[in-house]
RNA sequence: GGGCGAAUAGCUCAGUCGGCCAGAGCGCCUGCCUUACAAGCAGGAGGCCACAGGUUCGAGCCCUGUUUCGCCCACCA
């Protein structure tokens, strides 16, 4: 029991801090055997390791509590559940991180040397860890901690190693010369992945090119800088100028080197002159252009974004600001033809913004299309699926198209490249440690790479190397493959594509067997949160002023499969307003059964020492300590929703208990088609709705005046159904709001262990009453349509009218018991009694299969109700004339459904009731009035 | 250049298999501090379901086209 008395305000500050240490002292998140019938498979779930350096942001919360709902469900279900923890050594990221505080410590982290680097970055990592681990705990994630691993631990370090190895052997791994994707500020070559690419407005120059000849050419190029690294000048080989310029040569601009013209079919005729420039070590297409004609290569970029040696004048001059000094200089020697603005695709590294360079650099790759195939045969033959469907497109669209990976970094912090080779001979051998010998020349130096591997290639192993693959471990066999990955759509490529690969290659199955994508978080103007944005809300500070639980409904409730959300701060206050209804809620019920006393509320006898008395909530708690008392509520739950209530034993239960426990077992329903459908967003909405709109404002409005009253039996049975449903709410509402629910659990007596390994409700025939919802339901609508009435002609609130009831069956039945007494109390009316007909200034109520008139009395004026019944009129005999001409329509009665058909007749002939009753009442005012 | 998504109340969004009068939260207006809750209760206003065609007895939903916004992919210098 927590601090937090039921006397207060709800403070999830107060309620929510206790309860996870609790969990963990329960063990309550490591898997255990199956119950209920819940089948023989588990339900895993992969948690998608976070940055170990970050901290987490709104898109973890709603991605992962969306993961957590659906553990925490399925848990409950009975089911063997695994929720598996992990964080990401990130290497781009970490080195980042780790570099910027060397450098305000004043410290050079080149200088530092690799290892003395890397024990800092694994200080660094210690002191992270333990803050994002306490974050992803506020939030209440069931992660078993027991299994949680590193991306960069030994056995991970490990499993990496192997996976290189295998594929360095079977030849799907080389080492080759390419253009790559290079980051200058981070110094590393980058996966195509890694860069986006965004519309730029730039300039495209044309420049001049003397011809050794005589006379001059123009290229076009928005990069003039890299003139200096051209080797030759392309043109179409249907260009009608090709005869007379190929096998010409021009003489470079400022560098005056000489290259050849040459006929290419990667040129396009229609751009800029006609002619384009190549280089090859600094221009992707270049490059290609440039292995087709065995051209030169040069590199005259350094790895920092310099201009080299090679650059002459340029020498030393950031790429930037050599491309304006040689604007000046082309310029000022007449060479530069022209400028014209143009858009283009400009790549920029997604960790630090800085404009991609393309370079020529010696890096390793994984030959992607071997493994691709048996990605897209997984997906295509089902055993793989993806909600929202769609992403199934965008997946298949990137294996179809898939390019070899760049898993090579310029890096210190990550996976070093198990790649040795020997001094002697160069031979390259992949082993997990260096080689004793050579094995082509017995030599015994090896000197390893000095690169470490792209931080994906440890996380597209998470769907097996967590369980100890490459052993043979009971958790391997048990957990692999996974149920259930939840993820935003961004790393499909990233990720989740690559784990199919991964999983498929080194265990032969799909990794998991289904794939959701949650949608992107956004600010107001559309943008995606982010960190470097700035537009993210802090989550531990929204949790802290909401608490986690509203953070969480908030969530869930509001981000549906697949589409972005925009989020606002204010959606939170939804959830948090939802909590606190709960809260009072379960005070108005809890305590008005403390308050009669257990023994006399519950129906024991006065010898289950329960202690009645005025302090409710200790009286509460005291009540909850006796064995006798426990075991009877106990007892109660469990025949509740095994059997359906003892009815007799309560003393009867009445229309509103009927009709609440229909209700409530149609949200079982509900959620669970919900859930089975992965819609937590919608299984949330159902929730909020019973809870609320049923529970809240009709039940326990209803059962007030019993649970207040001086009937014994009536009051006994109204605490036990509210108690009930309290109980049964805590379990439906446990995988939202884990901390609440676990809180009013424990409140509420009879109640066993912690709620979050309760058996999840499931659906009880018994509780169906079709009948109890119709005559509920009326009564719902009589009472809307008398509180309209009342506020339309302005009876005071306070103020109690009496109304008479006429039923065009004549038997008054179905008003004169339990549906009118409650009619009387919502409606707020101070009496009801039948009558024949209308009576004289009466405002009148068309409901069901006869009208309630409330006499005006000296209330209103008869213009008033005049009006408002002309209004009503008006209306009805739209939907008449509507309804009729459906009706009149042959095509529709020959050729909807029967059922449809029928339906519509019935409301027809409803309505022409409805309306005739409003037609008398006018006449009837007109002859008064 | 290709592909995908969105367009529904003032705002943010649901709307599942085409079938009652299209819903919720927030905001707004009116009235209530009614013994669980003013973080609340009761009532209300507010909609050419982007536009134009089509299919159908019937369309927010299916088809075609258009417009606007967003996203993804792509080696046009």
């Amino acid at each position: 029991m927590n601090e937090a008395n039921l006397a207060d305000a709800y403070d999830p500050g107060r309620v929510e801090p206790v309860w996870y240490a609790r969990w963990m002292q329960a063990r309550a998140f490591t898997p255990r055997a199956a119950t209920d019938g819940e089948g023989e498979t588990p339900f895993v779930v992969l948690l998608p390791p976070p940055n170990v350096t970050g901290s987490l942001h709104m898109g973890h919360v709603l991605s992962s509590t969306i993961q957590d709902v659906f553990v925490r469900y399925q848990r409950m279900r009975g089911r063997e559940t695994l929720w598996w923890p992990g964080t990401d050594h990130a290497g781009i990221a970490t080195q980042k991180v780790v570099e910027r505080g060397l450098r305000q410590q004043g410290i050079e982290p080149r200088q530092l040397g690799r290892e003395e680097f890397i024990a800092r970055c694994w200080e660094w990592k210690q002191r992270s860890h333990e803050h994002i681990v306490r974050q992803m705990q506020r939030v209440g994630w069931s992660l078993d901690w027991e299994r949680e691993y590193f991306t960069l631990d030994e056995e991970r370090s490990h499993a990496v190693r192997e996976v290189f190895i295998r594929l360095y052997d079977k030849g799907l791994v080389y080492r080759g010369r390419y253009i790559t994707h290079w980051c200058p500020a981070c110094r590393t070559a980058l996966s195509d992945e890694e860069v986006v690419h965004e519309e730029t407005q730039a300039t495209l120059w044309t420049v001049r090119y003397p011809l050794v000849q005589g006379g001059s050419i123009e290229v076009a190029t928005t990069r003039p800088e890299t003139i200096v690294g051209d080797v030759a000048v392309a043109i179409h080989p249907d260009d009608p100028r090709t005869a007379a310029l190929v096998g010409q040569r021009v003489r470079l601009p400022l560098v005056g080197r000489e290259i050849p013209i040459l006929a290419d079919a990667s040129v396009d005729m229609e751009f800029g002159s006609g002619l384009v420039k190549i280089t090859p070590a600094h221009d992707a297409n270049d490059f290609h252009v440039g292995k087709r004609h065995g051209l030169d290569m040069p590199v005259v970029i350094d790895p920092d974004g310099r201009m080299n040696a090679l650059a002459g004048p340029l020498a030393g001059l950031d790429r930037f600001a050599a491309r304006d000094e040689i604007l000046r200089r082309l310029e000022a020697e007449g060479l530069l033809a022209g400028q014209k603005p143009h858009t283009l695709s400009r790549g920029t590294h997604d960790r630090c913004g800085s404009v991609i360079e393309p370079y020529l650099s010696d890096q390793w790759f994984v030959r992607m299309q071997p493994l691709a195939a048996a990605a897209i045969r997984a997906v295509e033959d089902g055993r793989l699926h993806f909600t929202p469907e769609r992403w199934r497109n965008v997946y298949l669209h990137w294996m179809h198209n898939i390019q070899d990976w760049c898993i090579s970094r310029q890096l210190w912090w990550g996976h070093r490249i198990p790649i040795y080779t020997c001094k002697g001979c160069a031979l390259m051998l992949a082993a997990h440690a260096a080689p004793a010998q050579c094995t082509r020349c017995g030599g015994h130096d090896f000197a390893q790479d000095e690169d470490v591997l792209d931080t994906w290639f440890s996380s597209w192993l998470c769907p097996f190397s967590p369980m100890g693959w490459p052993r043979v471990t009971a958790d391997l066999e048990r957990y692999h493959p996974t149920t259930l990955l939840v993820t935003g759509p961004d790393i499909i490529f990233f990720w989740v594509a690559r784990m199919v690969m991964a999983s498929l290659e080194f265990m032969g199955t799909v990794p998991f067997e289904h794939v959701l994508l949650n949608g992107i978080l956004r600010d107001g103007q559309g943008r995606k949160m982010s960190k470097s944005l700035g537009n993210s809300p802090e989550p531990i500070a929204l949790m802290d002023a909401h608490g986690a639980d509203a953070v969480r409904f908030a969530m869930v409730m509001l981000s549906p499969p697949g589409q972005d959300t925009f989020f606002d701060d204010k959606l939170v206050e939804t959830g948090r307003h939802f909590a606190n209804k709960i809260w009072n809620a379960a005070r108005l019920v809890l305590n008005a059964a403390a308050r009669d006393g257990w023994d006399v509320a519950l129906g024991l006898g006065a010898t289950a020492g329960a202690p009645a008395g005025a302090q409710a909530p200790q009286v509460f708690q005291a009540a909850s300590a006796s064995d006798a008392f426990t075991q009877a509520c106990a007892g109660m739950w469990q025949d509740a929703f095994a059997r359906a209530l003892p009815a007799e034993a309560l003393g009867g239960l009445r229309l509103e208990d009927r009709w609440i426990l229909h209700a409530y077992d149609e949200t079982v329903r509900a959620i669970a088609t919900e859930m089975q459908a992965l819609r937590a967003n919608e299984a949330a909405s159902r929730l909020y709705h019973f809870f609320w709109d049923e529970y809240c404002a009709w039940y326990l409005e209803s059962i007030k005046p019993r649970i207040y009253g001086e009937d014994i039996d009536s009051k006994r049975t109204g605490h036990v159904v509210a108690l009930v449903l309290l109980a049964q709410s805590c379990k439906l509402l446990s995988p939202f709001m884990p901390f609440l629910a676990e809180e009013l659990w424990s409140r509420t007596p009879g109640t066993q262990g912690l709620v979050l390994t309760a058996a999840f409700p499931r659906p009880v025939a018994a509780l169906r009453d079709a009948e109890a919802a119709e005559r509920f339901g009326l009564m719902m609508q009589a009472t809307g349509a008398l509180r309209t009435l009342r506020s339309e002609l302005r009876v005071p609130p306070g103020k109690k009218a009496p109304a008479l009831v006429h039923s065009a069956s004549g038997t008054l039945g179905a008003w004169s018991g339990e549906t009118g007494e409650l009619l009387m109390l919502h409606a707020k009316l101070a009496s009801l009694a039948p009558v024949k007909g209308r009576p004289p200034e009466s405002a009148a109520v068309v409901v069901g299969d006869g009208a309630l008139y409330v006499p005006l009395g000296a209330l209103v004026d008869l213009d008033a109700e005049r009006e408002r019944l002309t209004r009503e009129l008006e209306k009805a005999d739209g939907d008449l004339a509507r309804l009729e001409a459906k009706l009149a329509n042959r095509g529709f009665v020959d050729k909807a459904p029967a059922a449809v058909v029928d339906a519509e007749r019935q409301r027809r002939e409803q309505l022409i009731d409805h309306r005739a009753r409003i037609v008398t009442s006018l006449s009837e005012m007109s002859g008064k009035g």
